[in-house]
DNA sequence: CTGCATCCTTGAGGATACTG
DNA sequence: CAGTATCCTCAAGGATGCAG
């Protein structure tokens, strides 16, 4: 259950909404390699726990829009935290990965 | 790779290293529901980015200890802020979905 | 446009047994 | 004690097609 908040999906998809209300193909577009099917799942799962709303506009074509519920701006707090420190620190991994690898490279 | 990092058994590990150098076994029995399989696994992930340092005695019976590094101690503020988020609205969270389910109950 | 349903593949991860 | 190796299962998740 921490799982489904921790996961990539999840994450991505709370750091989109973070600038506001955004629509389902808006945050298709906006998550790199999501699925349909995937961004659908995450979004029944956060909507489950409280975490974002869904509103539904009866128009042709349908509309649909997404947005962070007080709760879901809350977690939004650490969650982007998060984000930043791997932003932050991707060069400092990339290279450890690499100091690492040629290391075992002792074959 | 940042699954990697959002993954449940590193944050999981991350959180109980947060308290000093830990051998192997005290994380296993300390994070609950880990094998060892996994355990070692998520170690060397955990190692080979740099996050943490293990140290091997040659004694018998072996023994090794992990430790964060200076890398790993930052990570470990948004780690822990994460947890204690979930931690704190974990009633929240179940909560709405108790609401949600009971109102897709509606068959 | 926004989904749901179905099929299928892949890999995460558990169980178990063996080694230094 | 601290792994490594192997096998096996199950569910995450992609692809595709259909619907409102």
């Amino acid at each position: 259950m921490l799982a489904k908040i921790g996961d990539k999906w999840s994450i991505l998809t709370i750091m989109m909404l973070s600038d506001g209300t955004k629509r389902f193909s808006e945050l298709q577009r906006g998550i790199d390699g999501v699925s349909q099917r995937m961004l659908t799942l995450t979004l029944r799962g956060l909507e489950r726990d409280g975490l974002v709303t869904r509103e539904v506009f009866p128009t042709i074509p349908p509309r649909v829009e997404y947005t962070l519920t007080p709760l879901g701006r809350s977690l939004q707090v650490p969650v982007i935290a998060l984000g930043q420190w791997v932003t932050a620190n991707l060069p400092e991994l990339e290279a450890a990965r690499r100091r690492f690898d040629a290391a075992a490279e002792e074959a």
